[in-house]
DNA sequence: CCCTGGTCCCAACTT
DNA sequence: GGGACCAGGG
């Protein structure tokens, strides 16, 4: 066959074993998402096996959607079924939107709905979490300068990846402030089952739950697949492990696949001892070694694997490549922040054109630790007139406008989610004001209605003023509109559920009925399966708001995980289009709020890129029709979407975070703040175990270059927008990469307070400039001499660090360090004509001169007080009248 | 009740 | 640079 061709003799082996447990330990670049995707097409084109019984389990949207296009390439054509290939989370979320009323108990108090959790939750997101935890802390008076919210929530968070229940958090908690946390967790879960809510960890567990306790449901994911492959699965957690041994059942069909090395997320809760046990879960499991990487050259994989050496907690393995040689990795290290990230674009600038020379496609990242640091770089392009994308930051949903119109389609799909209702009760603002809240949250607790059910309550007994009760009354009859609208498809809803769980109602009887249960799972998905895989129905997708063709992917993505479970057996039930859709209750809602009127009325730019917004959200509901999918399913997109799937492969420039780089690869790979502190992470350096997660991210950023890898440093950086620069030391891993690797390319330039410790440790040739800095050029030739200078600069640095060096806060002007020092070494160096003008921030305005402001438009400087950082300016602005603006942040431009 | 401006505090990774 | 919170005026 000719794809097996293709493959070395251990990823044969691996796409080839498909019987039994299979545990393939692939290294970074060494071609697993090749075995997967063969792996499939194998078990489909000649083991015979139905694709529908195959479930591929990822991380990211964006790594199943690359699957299953790559799956699509080799088997396209052969069915309409296809194997289920699907995000942790959204499989979760189908499971339990399909049976997660049979976890719900009776009522004590005969008459009364059952218990637990119905078909209609909404996922609560992180700041809808963040919300329930700050109202529960203030209902239990408990201080928030003694424990944070944040504190509380990452507390729970890990206690639900542990999965122990607020009990068992209570039993373990050897301090008060344990066995407050696990108090207020109690109260956290009841507040979420009031709103019929679940969060991003319930998802999982609950859904594991679901399968251990209702024998059925679990029978039927069995039936359902017969072969389960895992990727990334150094990163499950608990729940994640054991919904894996729920859904292995007795055949143990799992296919894991994973890189110990690249274990990055252990304080999400990822377990590393799930594959480093492996073999003793599934005594009977064959180890595979992916050795080869195809990827990078000789130098990086050495550079990295040296790195990765100084971990204790491993596998150990011998990565090879047959890409002999190769660049050496380049080091500079940047006087600050901002010399680093212009000297990442100019490096960048030249590598395209270059690269566009020789007719290749040139692909650049730009890796940082912490999102943050993304700031300095965005600027650097900008200057320098190239084109980037940021993955991850804000992201659409998270928007302000956005996320009202979420919630008012939340409460709309479940009215009892609280948090969504008082986001938008007052919003945009109708007269319902703190007085009238506080009322209906005090009637809700009072008769432990939810405060949709107070808010009814209060306008029946006619509990407050009257002008309060007419706008209590407006909002109701609002919400209650848009159901009725909705009711047409609603209903059919609802109906299609009852059916369901009435034929499943007494579990004895149902295991039997094996083929209405089928039927019914493939109810829940699109009846359209065929056309999802059109790409032309993408076009202007849903998930992703960044460049339309990412945007297709990503849907694609989500259509083919999502409703990929459909077989030839799809229904005729929910095959009309619904005649009321989510765009059309989007957009009723957008006109009797008038939002968007008040938004024109605001008439700002800014206001402008809201309503723009808005538009996109209507899009996307409308692409979503198109799919058919109902409203909930619009939602559990919405919520799961993340930042990892804006990714877009077609980007010349990307920059990201380095977890989010998991499973990328670029030809040039900027590496950036290699310092103590920042990376390693401040967090993390007191424990040894977090110091090797640390570790391996490193090992995971070096190894996304192909051809080249630049690591850089800035010795001093300013940490906190105000704060003045400290000194930085250089990161462990700099020194851990072995010294002949690597090929310096700028000078260093520091203060006295570093500096002048260390005249004469390195070639002093470079010495330059009689200023008030001592600027040093180190040769990594002599080995003893550069380790030397390095424990030494440490030393130093560590020192200048504690006491908070005195010139540094004079702040650098970058471009003019980065040409000086090009002019110095004979290479020219100037500013690219596509920039706008200089940086900003640092030229002083003159009164009289004309000035441009991204919000108030054009001005004229009025007066000028005070020097340097301190500098603020007056300006005259025609519209807005007199604005008295700090020069440092107000993003003013020559006009 | 709503909006604005000032102040304080924060700043790790993310489904 | 920014979000949360609060005081004070419209």
């Amino acid at each position: 066959m000719s794809f097996l061709d293709q493959l070395n003799p251990q990823q044969r082996e691996a796409v080839e074993t498909t019987e039994g447990p299979v545990l393939i330990l692939a290294g970074a670049g060494s071609g697993k998402t090749r075995v997967i995707t063969y792996r499939i097409a194998y078990l489909i084109e000649h083991a015979g096996v139905m694709p529908e019984s195959i479930l591929a389990m990822t991380f990211t949207n964006k790594a199943a959607a690359e699957m299953a296009q790559r799956v699509e390439k080799l088997v396209g054509g052969l069915s309409i079924a296809k194997p289920v290939i699907s995000t942790f989370h959204s499989f979760c979320v189908r499971v339990l939107r399909r049976d997660i009323e049979a976890l719900q108990i009776p009522s004590a108090t005969p008459g009364k709905p059952p218990i637990g959790h119905t078909k209609k939750f909404v996922i609560y997101d992180e700041s809808d979490m963040q919300s329930v935890v700050k109202s529960v802390m203030k209902r239990l008076g408990v201080d928030d300068k003694q424990l944070t919210p944040r504190t509380v929530l990452s507390r729970i968070s890990w206690a639900k990846n542990h999965m122990l229940d607020p009990q068992e958090l209570y039993l373990q908690s050897a301090d008060p402030k344990t066995e407050k946390i696990a108090h207020l967790f109690e109260e956290y879960r009841k507040e979420l089952r009031k709103a019929n809510a679940l969060d991003f960890d319930d998802l999982l567990l609950e859904a594991t739950r679901l399968l251990k306790t209702v024998p059925h449901v679990r029978d039927y994911y069995n039936r359902r697949f017969q072969y389960l492959l895992i990727d990334e699965y150094q990163d499950t957690n608990r729940p994640q492990y054991e919904l894996m041994r729920m859904l292995a059942g007795e055949r143990h069909n799992v296919c894991a696949v994973g890189d110990e090395d690249q274990s990055i997320y252990s304080w999400r809760g990822a377990d590393i001892r799930n594959i480093l046990e492996f073999e003793q879960d599934f005594p009977e499991a064959k180890i595979i070694r992916l050795e080869q990487n195809y990827r990078s050259t000789q130098n990086i994989l050495q550079a990295a694997s040296s790195v990765v050496a100084n971990n204790v907690r491993r596998k150990g393995k011998n990565l090879w490549t047959s890409r002999q040689g190769g660049a050496k990795l380049g080091y500079y290290e940047a006087p600050d922040g901002e010399n680093e990230a212009l000297f990442a674009a100019d490096h960048i600038a030249k590598y395209l054109r270059e690269a566009a020379q020789h007719g290749e496609t040139p692909r650049a990242a730009v890796l940082y630790r912490t999102n943050s640091q993304s700031r300095l770089f965005e600027e650097a392009m900008r200057r320098y007139g190239l084109k980037y994308k940021v993955v991850g930051g804000f992201s659409f949903y998270e928007r302000a406008e956005i996320k009202d119109m979420i919630s008012y389609l939340k409460v709309i799909l479940n009215p009892d989610d609280s948090i969504s209702l008082l986001r938008v009760i007052n919003t945009p603002t109708r007269g319902i004001g703190k007085s009238t809240i506080d009322t209906i949250e005090r009637l809700a607790l009072e008769t432990g209605l939810s405060l949709w059910g107070a808010l009814g309550e209060a306008i029946r007994r006619q509990l407050l003023p009257q002008r309060a009760l007419s706008s209590l009354k407006s909002f109701q009859q609002l919400i209650l509109d848009a159901q009725a609208m909705l009711s047409g498809t609603f209903v059919e809803h609802l109906e299609e559920s009852v059916e369901e769980s009435v034929a499943r109602a007494p579990s004895p009887v149902q295991v039997s009925e094996a083929p209405q249960t089928l039927q019914a799972a493939a109810d829940d998905s699109s009846p359209d399966d065929a056309a999802a895989f059109d790409p032309n129905e993408f076009e202007n997708i849903a998930f992703d708001f960044g460049e339309p063709d990412s945007s297709a992917s990503v849907s694609r993505a989500v259509s083919q995980t999502e409703e990929g479970a459909s077989s030839p057996l799809a229904d005729q039930q929910t095959g009309a289009a619904p005649t009321i859709s989510t765009a059309d209750i989007l957009k009723f809602l957008i006109d009797r709020t008038g939002y968007i009127k008040i938004l024109e009325a605001e008439d700002t730019p800014e206001a402008f890129s809201r309503i723009e917004n808005l538009r996109e959200l209507v899009n996307a509901a409308m692409d979503s029709r198109d799919r058919g999918e109902s409203l909930d399913q619009f939602l559990d997109h919405a919520a799961l979407i993340s930042d990892a799937d804006d990714y877009d492969e077609r980007a010349q420039i990307t920059l990201m975070s380095l977890h989010a780089a998991k499973g990328l690869e670029f030809p040039l790979v900027f590496l950036s703040g290699l310092e103590e502190g920042l990376f390693p992470h401040s967090r993390t350096m007191l424990q040894p175990d977090e110091v090797e997660e640390e570790r391996r991210l490193c090992y995971v950023g070096m190894t996304r270059a192909m051809d080249q890898l630049v690591l850089t440093r800035a010795v001093y950086r300013r940490r906190h927008g105000t704060d003045l620069p400290e000194a930085s030391v250089p990161s462990r891993f700099l020194e851990e990469v072995p010294i002949q690797l690597i090929e310096e390319l700028g000078r260093r330039r520091s203060t006295a307070s570093v500096g002048t410790s260390r005249v004469g440790a390195g070639d002093s040739h470079a010495r330059s400039r009689s200023d008030d800095h001592t600027s040093t050029h180190y040769s990594y030739e002599d080995e003893d001499q550069s380790a030397s200078w390095r424990a030494r600069d440490r030393a130093s640095a560590t020192q200048s660090m504690r006491q908070k060096p005195t010139t540094p806060a004079k702040p650098y002007n970058s471009i003019e360090n980065i040409s000086e020092f090009f002019a110095s070494r004979g290479k020219k160096f100037t500013i690219p004509k596509a920039a706008p003008e200089e940086p900003t921030g640092k030229r002083g305005f003159r009164p009289g001169q004309r000035v441009r402001h991204p919000k108030y438009g054009e001005g004229t400087v009025y007066q000028r007080e005070g020097e340097g950082e301190e500098a603020k300016i007056t300006v005259q602005f025609p519209r807005f009248g007199l604005k008295k603006l700090v020069e440092k942040y107000a993003q003013l431009e020559r006009a």
